[in-house]
DNA sequence: TTGTATGCGTTATCAG
DNA sequence: CTGATAACGCATACAA
């Protein structure tokens, strides 16, 4: 087994200094009460001898972590990058540390890293739900004992949590209202679960779209899958099969949408004038497929730093979690190649 | 402040037994010695009661986290990405947990989470480097309590630390001969800071398979960004101008090399007629772009499995590290369209 | 302004 | 096999 070598503690300073822990742990904390010229002596000799705070004891005396758990389906999407950046910026400057995990969209890890992140006393919890957890019964921890979880992007309605999403409704809504100005009349949608707010959302933006302009929201149009860049092959591959074909394609994310793309448009389809084409979330991936894919665009890195703010600052302040509901942040429609018709 | 609910310890659960903590603490930590009978009432009671361990109690009694810091440029490539994926799955299994932190690509930011990451006691550390970074002092901390420090991909060479990455040599030399075998003569190189082993490595591959070909390395050839996308569209636009242009690119990344590619194509280049091109890393949009990129494909999932592995034995195990120097892992040279030639 | 004393929840040592 | 007790390093109420 490894052995670290022996710790520097607050008694070592107080010693070598003829002071007590008491004023050294006060001056270290910049607590106020110390004299000035003291506190400055026992910063310098604490730096000089390679002191460190112990955060495990300094937890296990305040009750407090100091950390902030986030999980999320997975971090390999530009999209979750980003969220976590913004919030990794945020927890920094106040000074908390993310211990991050990644259910790969399964409830069974989503469950797993609940409890890890509960074991480790984390403050508060951050978390985008995975393809297909169906109950927070594994979040029950957190909320009979008040810490605080916030759901961001894929979320859940519950009495105490606040909401962080942008407003996915509408943007499908919008989008497919793009389309029918376009002269689609034939609208595909590849979407996902219903489970998920972020696909039953757009599903439902998309149908009403179609209803509002009096196009037919035919179920043959409708493609469910996991929107994955596999998924979109085959369901590219359905698509060349359907009779008639779509005019145009909506996915409910980008992966999904270009990898479709790709295999229409190696089957000799002219995009997008026999099959226009938008997608959703604005994957750097969008501006290197050709035509350029239209999508909607909205701020990962927002959503991270606003997820981070409220749970910091309701951590800090004690401001009351529960009045605000829900977050709605901004979006933007981006207009491309993919489906503009001369 | 926020304030949260009383927690349940083991002296709850001995009161509530007529037993000693010490007997629900052996139980709970299946220690040796402990009758079945009285183990099995105490686990029972302790999950009726909704118990869970304290983990900065036992971390602080145990000095030790079971913890592993992890540090990398940024989280949101998906090499990075991949590799923390697999690390995540080695620690779950050995019950250890990820902190994670991205550098994004600064010194300075990776100089303050080695910092936290020390304060927090990580029992170990995986760390890839950033852009800029010239020293490891900032590791110092952990190299001089036997910490161990374990570098990936982007390495270091130190006395103790074994390093895992691929033969970036090798890959750059294979591919680059692959291009003049394709016939081209003048090939252009993107690369990177010297400072870090992947680019200086992969320059040097290319330029070897030059000299052994009896091309020429003309300085011209070469330059020099830090490889993102903008980068890349910079140095199309650079190659457009030169006189001549290149007759084949080969970029340090996939990213790099495919906005490269975007713009050279937008200017009525053929490629890979007049302007082969070569990547680095097989990005899933090397498959996007068309033609598809010629790339090397290395797997950063078993990276981080290796990573996380290597670490987790010695914590465990205390096998000596410093037998370790250097593990190397397989790569494949991908040939696509971006590279062939009729 | 500083010091004393105590406890946070575990685990480890020793004794029974 | 079980129990009593002492740390682990820090922060705080209280005393000086």
């Amino acid at each position: 087994m490894h052995k670290p070598a022996k710790e520097i503690t607050i008694y070592d300073i107080a010693a070598k200094l003829n002071l007590s822990a008491a004023t050294v742990s006060r001056s270290l904390n910049d607590m106020p009460g110390v004299n000035a010229k003291t506190k400055k002596k026992i910063v310098e000799t604490a730096r000089a001898m390679g002191y460190s705070s112990n955060a495990f004891a300094s937890n296990l005396r305040t009750k407090r972590s100091n950390t902030i758990g986030v999980i999320v389906p997975r971090l390999n999407s530009t999209f979750m990058s980003d969220v976590i950046a913004g919030m990794e910026k945020i927890a920094n400057e106040a000074n908390y540390n993310l211990i991050i995990s990644q259910s790969l969209e399964t409830m069974k890890k989503e469950i797993s890293n609940s409890k890890t992140m509960y074991n480790n006393r984390v403050d508060g919890l951050l978390i985008s739900l995975a393809y297909d957890t169906d109950n927070i019964d594994h979040l029950e921890n957190f909320l009979s004992r008040n810490i605080p979880v916030i759901f961001f992007d894929r979320i859940y309605e519950h009495r105490t949590c606040p909401n962080i999403h942008i407003d996915n409704f509408k943007a499908a809504y919008d989008i497919t209202r793009h389309l029918i100005d376009q002269g689609c009349k034939r609208i595909a949608h590849i979407g996902a679960t219903g489970l998920r707010n972020v696909y039953a959302e757009r599903y439902n933006g998309y149908k009403k779209a179609l209803l509002d302009s009096g196009l037919p929201a035919d179920d043959d149009l409708l493609i469910i899958n996991d929107l994955s860049a596999k998924a979109g092959q085959e369901a590219g591959e359905h698509i060349l099969k359907m009779q008639p074909m779509p005019d145009a394609v909506f996915a409910a994310n980008d992966i999904c949408a270009i990898n479709c793309m790709l295999v229409l448009k190696r089957a000799g389809i002219k995009i997008p004038e026999q099959v226009a084409f938008a997608g959703f979330n604005n994957d750097p991936a969008a501006c290197i497929i050709e035509p350029n894919l239209t999508t909607v665009n909205y701020k990962g890195y927002e959503m991270g730093e606003v997820a981070a703010k409220i749970l910091i600052d309701h951590l800090t302040q004690n401001d009351n979690l529960r009045l605000t509901h829900s977050l709605i942040l901004r979006h933007e429609l981006l207009v491309r190649g993919s489906s503009v018709r001369g």
